[in-house]
DNA sequence: GTCTATAAGATGATAGAC
DNA sequence: GTCTATCATCTTATAGAC
């Protein structure tokens, strides 16, 4: 349990400022001397937290998606209908873009996995796994209530929601466009509910 | 004019290298080494053809944007209808991911513009600049000739498609699942046309 | 837990010979 | 156009003192 205003350990600092990093540069573009210089300590320092770059990885994504699961046990917990738990899950993406126009975690390691430790990778692609689970579920609870209207299976309306979330983050980056994600999920999630 | 079988210049190939590598791994994941091993010559020799790696980014990105105007300008000028335009332009990434899982060089590169010069960076903005309207274009044709339906304005439908298009190469890399592609783009398709 | 010191290797880049 | 040689810098990582 941790009070208002304690102070961070270096442990989860350097996680804290390394998923900014990756949010913002990748993986390959953020280095343990950039942890090191906001941090205000010396590279060999991170290396007691973490041995290996890869370790840092492996760490960071179980801490985020660990966080994430949390997020959607939220959602499924309280209170508001499938049509309403799509539109937070959406906001979940819109909040993170806000930032500083940062990508999903799992966006930017999803485009550099082939360069990336296979620890790393294996957590990314849990990542979507869960999260499709998830979506797949509320999709479906939505069908039978008859609050949502698709063709196809859960899954593939999954996929589309998550690929049109994480392309727009992309997109609205290559574009430098920051009012591209605005119109776009709400567009799409309003064609989902039953007429 | 190139006849068939005739060697490529040393300057086409490492564009082509590069290409390749980058849609691959990513711009920070490369090097003139790579490129130098692949060519069998050395790191200086590339340095001859493009001064900087951002000489070799740029030329490269206008290269990838005038062949891809072409292969809009075809698809716009084959007889095909609104409805074939877009799924000729929805097959256009198919095509680029089914080789070793590449992604669009400009889904890549979107996602890492923060750590990339910025005069790529600007290659990468007209990229999808060109493309949403390009697709806004074949959207309002096929709208006003009642073959495609939707709401919203034909920009927003044209960067969900190109989102979803380029999230769904994200996506199915990180996950590793090759498949993923199947569905997804036929599914959003078919929900444009017109009852 | 953090430091200094150090290592081995990669990287982008340049000068000048052939 | 390609080479050798060389450069400064960065990067991940380790050993051992405090």
């Amino acid at each position: 349990m941790r009070s208002t205003g304690e102070k961070l350990s270096t442990y989860d600092s350097i996680l804290d400022i390394a998923q900014r990093l990756i949010q913002s540069r990748g993986y390959n573009a953020f280095s343990f001397n950039d942890l090191a210089k906001e941090l205000g300590i010396r590279t060999a320092s991170i290396h007691y937290h973490f041995p290996t770059k890869a370790d840092l990885g492996v760490a960071l994504l179980r801490r985020y998606r660990q966080r994430f699961r949390q997020e959607l046990a939220w959602i499924a917990s309280n209170g508001g209908d499938s049509v309403s738990r799509l539109a937070q899950f959406a906001a979940l993406f819109e909040r993170t873009f806000k930032t500083d126009s940062q990508l999903c975690l799992c966006g930017m390691l999803g485009a550099e996995v082939t360069s990336l430790p296979k620890r790393v990778a294996a957590e990314v692609e849990r990542f979507f796994s869960e999260t499709e689970l998830w979506l797949a579920h509320v999709l479906t609870s939505g069908k039978r209530a008859q609050l949502i209207a698709f063709s196809g299976s859960p899954r593939t309306q999954a996929r589309m929601l998550i690929a049109l979330l994480e392309g727009a983050m992309v997109v609205a980056r290559g574009m430098r466009h920051n009012a591209y994600f605005q119109g776009m999920a709400r567009s799409y999630l309003l064609k989902l509910k039953a007429a």
